[in-house]
RNA sequence: GGCGGCGUAGCCAAGUGGUAAGGCAGAGGUCUGCAAAACCUUUAUUCGUCGGUUCAAUUCCGACCGCCGCCUCCA
């Protein structure tokens, strides 16, 4: 266990608070997942590496994490008052369970190509009705629902910390702003935990109260307290969730435990396109499928990490395309170390190199301790290679062993934590022999100063998406 | 109407009560046959606007302007 100076800002408090977990050593946290009804899109890119830089930083700092990360699969309705799942399940002519399963799918396939770690445990909401049903009845047994009309809803009159996550006064909200309010509930503000389903309604399963479906918010707390128990270290999700998604589970939850809920509310900022909201009614709705089109997963993972996590992400092919270059230079450095590495001899550890390596592990550690703080981490990144890359240019003879502590550096930190180094897989180039050949005559070529004719084989290969790099001895190519 | 986030160079983006990190783009230079890569130099007297507190504010307070989110579901 390393020394713990994490400071992780808490949306309860306001405030950045030193991290402290329910147990020491260990950490639960909870992520709200996607609802999969369509393949994902650049909001839950945000979303989910944001919080695999956070599992991954907690991992190595030595904490053993389990991550619950749930899969919605029960659809939730839609301002027209239609199921997501199943409007899409009607769309596509498949079972909606079938929707559910092709997207849950899709979604992971995305998140591998973003290098986004697996969560511990995927729980499927439709696995864990019967446990919803349970936390239901708990709730009705302790006096905080009420049944009405073959549903069930929390009496947020009960349950006098409503409002304590979001800060808002039930009075001052306009009940019914933007949906007419269901004259069954008691109050405008008590939210559903058993939904009575219509008759045509597909996904629907039987309960003390009749053939209905769980409320949106109650998922979320059974699932989260069946594997990580009645209090979470870390909740996580995005802030347009804060209010009534996450203020609800706290209602259902801290009611039927009594019991504080969550320790650590962390809240992710949204994702603009163009500097606009990004939805499908704008038609500006990018998948994480078709940004991968035309930008690699590297590049918008990098890309997600230049922005703090509490801040907006503004999406543009002009910082994309300045991103992709960001990145680059990284990797530039970092295949040079490597590949010196693979000739070098042993030697002594520079001494001057050891200390550079000190000085940014230390200012690295420093910014993920403040909040994650990526972006700070990530110009430590940049500073190191300037670093490293001014060492290299003045050292002929670098030693394996100083090589060894700068890919220490950026094994761990680019690697590990933040996830940045190369991981797509490389197409195979088939015409390897054909370029090493095309190379070895262009050398030949300037050898006989026929300048012309190997500039010309560099510019087709150029053109081709190869770039060559002529060194003292040697010409090196990488794909560009 | 209420709750919350944001506004820093051409673009992206950190940050702090004591005088503005980093990246991309641009300019100049070193290296190179020329490139590429790398390195060096350079690019905000200024942090939405107007007031206030302070020896000192971009950073604290107030007002205003603009953008975004939430008060149905949405990462």
């Amino acid at each position: 266990m390393k020394k713990a100076n994490l400071k992780v800002y808490n949306t309860l408090s306001r405030e950045k608070e030193k991290f402290v977990p329910v147990h020491p050593g260990r950490v639960g946290i909870y992520v709200c997942g996607p609802t999969v009804y369509y393949h994902s899109h650049l909001g839950h890119a945000k979303s989910y590496i944001t919080f695999d830089v956070v599992v991954r930083y907690l991992r190595w700092l030595g904490y053993k994490v389990k991550y619950v990360q749930n899969i919605t699969d029960v659809g939730h309705l839609l301002d027209t008052g239609e199921d997501r799942i199943l409007t899409e399940a009607t769309k596509e002519k498949l079972d909606p369970m079938e929707i559910a399963e092709k997207y849950t799918r899709s979604y992971f396939e995305d998140m591998d190509a973003l290098n986004v770690k697996r969560p511990n445990i995927s729980p499927h909401a439709t696995g864990h009705i019967m446990e919803q049903i349970e936390l239901t009845k708990i709730l009705l047994d302790k006096g905080y629902a009420y049944e009405s009309e073959g549903s069930v809803y929390f009496d947020i009159s009960k349950f006098s910390n409503y409002g304590k996550l979001s800060r808002r006064k039930l009075e001052d909200q306009l009940p019914g702003a933007r949906i007419e309010v269901k004259s069954e509930k008691k109050h405008p503000a008590d939210f559903a935990l058993w939904i009575k389903a219509p008759k045509e309604h597909l996904m629907k399963w039987k309960s003390p109260w009749g053939i209905g479906y769980p409320g949106w918010h109650i998922e979320c707390s059974t699932m989260s307290m069946k594997y990580l128990g009645e209090t979470l270290d870390i909740h996580g999700g995005g802030m347009e969730n804060a209010f009534p998604h996450h203020e609800c589970e706290i209602a259902q939850s801290e009611a039927a435990t009594g019991k504080q809920f969550v320790k650590y509310w962390m809240h992710h900022n949204m994702v603009l396109v163009n500097g606009v909201k990004m939805s499908k009614s704008l038609g500006n709705f990018v998948t994480i499928k078709d940004a991968l089109k035309k930008y690699s997963g590297e590049q918008i993972r990098f890309f997600v990490l230049t922005t703090h996590y509490r801040s907006p992400l503004d999406f543009s092919d002009k910082v994309l395309k300045g991103a992709g270059e960001g990145i680059k230079g990284i990797h530039i450095t970092f295949k040079r170390v490597t590949e010196l590495a693979q000739t070098a001899k042993n030697g002594k550890l520079d001494s001057k190199m050891n200390k550079v390596f000190e000085t940014y592990k230390q200012k690295f550690i420093k910014a993920m301790d403040d909040d994650f703080n990526t972006p700070v981490a990530i110009s430590v990144l940049f500073d190191f290679g300037r670093e490293v890359n001014n060492y290299l240019d003045k050292n002929i003879q670098v030693s394996k062993q100083t090589l060894q502590t700068i890919y220490n550096f950026y094994s761990p930190f680019a690697g590990d934590i933040l996830g940045i180094l190369p991981f797509s897989k490389q197409p195979i180039i088939e015409g390897t022999p054909f370029i090493e050949f095309l190379i070895e005559l262009r050398s030949k070529l300037r050898s006989l100063k026929q300048w012309d004719l190997a500039d010309e084989i560099r510019l087709k290969l150029k053109n081709l998406g190869i770039i060559l790099e002529d060194k003292t001895n040697k010409t090196n190519w990488r794909i560009g």
